[in-house]
DNA sequence: TCAAGACCTTT
DNA sequence: AAGGTCTTG
């Protein structure tokens, strides 16, 4: 007979010092289009990151988080930098120039404590290469099924009290994750993606996706180090890097540096974006390149904080059209 | 140098 | 039409 597969129950809840924002700020945060591996439910997001699970909640105003406990001493290694709380958000959003532009200041207003978060590098970077004209929910499904499908499973064991990684998941059966389940599997690392055929990446709804993560899965595989170099290299070197590989291009470069590297100075121009500064700043037609260029001296070498505000205002707020 | 189209699939 | 990139002409 099979043993049994033991789930351990969760932390205490532990209050999280460094943070006080919104319910509608964290939920912005975590789930507005920085990160595909949140999901809320009543109150609590679960959000999954490398070998990490964990949950986070408002109480009385204060941030709260927990975890498995066998992943409490991994999490809480790792949860404050991938929050940001290592940087003093307040002072960096002071320092744009909000005071000479009104719609930045509306938009700051609008989304009080919003943060950069700080995902591990790789799995941004896939991340973003699923991100190709489609909407968030739907990233969100394709990284679910790539980890469900091809990633090692996150063991909560309740007995060893250790993580227990390196068990090969079998494929499932299920066409779409339960979203009621906790999250049990880690994304697969890019060398495991370079050895799975395109045609079982394109299972997980990749479509022409499916070849640029194959492709780029290849490249990083076949050069040991790449990765690590590049996300410690300065903001332009790590860029032209990054637009060497196939699927990586102005927008996805932009994104895996401003979420997976740090790098206040990406402005990652999408379609929000572009809409947003043509709506708002007078830049009706122009293309996304002029339009990083605006950005970046408009807004100084925080442009991308200031691009988050400015995208998840006009996400929210700026109406469809 | 640049404006279309193609590329997968789903809402 | 959707939070792009790559390839054409």
């Amino acid at each position: 007979m099979r043993p049994q597969k033991v789930r351990d129950h969760w932390s205490d809840w532990q209050p999280l010092a460094g943070w006080q924002p919104t319910p509608a700020t964290l939920a912005e945060t975590l789930d507005g289009g920085q990160a595909f591996r949140w999901h809320g439910a009543g109150d609590i997001w679960t959000g999954t990151w490398s070998a990490c699970v964990t949950q986070l909640r408002m109480r009385e105003g204060s941030l709260e988080w927990r975890s498995p406990v066998s992943l409490q001493t991994a999490v809480s290694a790792t949860l404050p930098r991938y929050l940001g709380l290592d940087r003093d958000w307040n002072a960096l959003t002071d320092s744009l120039p909000w005071r000479s532009d009104a719609h930045l200041a509306q938009c700051i207003a609008a989304f009080p404590g919003l943060r950069i978060l700080r995902q591990p590098f790789g799995e941004t970077l896939l991340g973003f290469l699923c991100s190709a004209t489609k909407q968030i929910v739907q990233i969100k499904q394709m990284v679910a099924l790539l980890a469900e499908r091809h990633g090692v499973e996150i063991r909560w064991n309740a007995v060893s009290g250790r993580v227990q990684s390196a068990s090969r998941t079998p494929r499932s059966t299920l066409a779409t994750p339960n979203d009621d389940a906790p999250p049990c599997h880690q994304l697969p690392t890019w060398e495991e993606l370079a050895v799975i055929p395109e045609k079982d990446l394109r299972q997980c709804l990749l479509g022409f996706r499916a070849k640029y993560i194959h492709a780029t899965a290849r490249f990083i595989a076949a050069r040991p180090g790449w990765l690590e170099e590049t996300e410690a290299l300065p903001y332009a070197a790590a860029k032209a890097r990054l637009l060497e590989l196939p699927g990586v291009g102005e927008k996805v470069a932009d994104c895996v540096l401003l979420f997976g590297a740090g790098k206040l100075e990406a402005f990652p121009v999408d379609t929000w974006v572009l809409k947003s500064l043509a709506r708002r700043y007078g830049l009706d037609g122009w293309k996304p390149a002029p339009v990083a260029h605006f950005g970046r001296t408009h807004f100084g070498p925080l442009a991308g904080l200031a691009q988050q505000y400015l995208f998840s205002w006009e996400r929210k707020f700026g109406g469809g059209r």
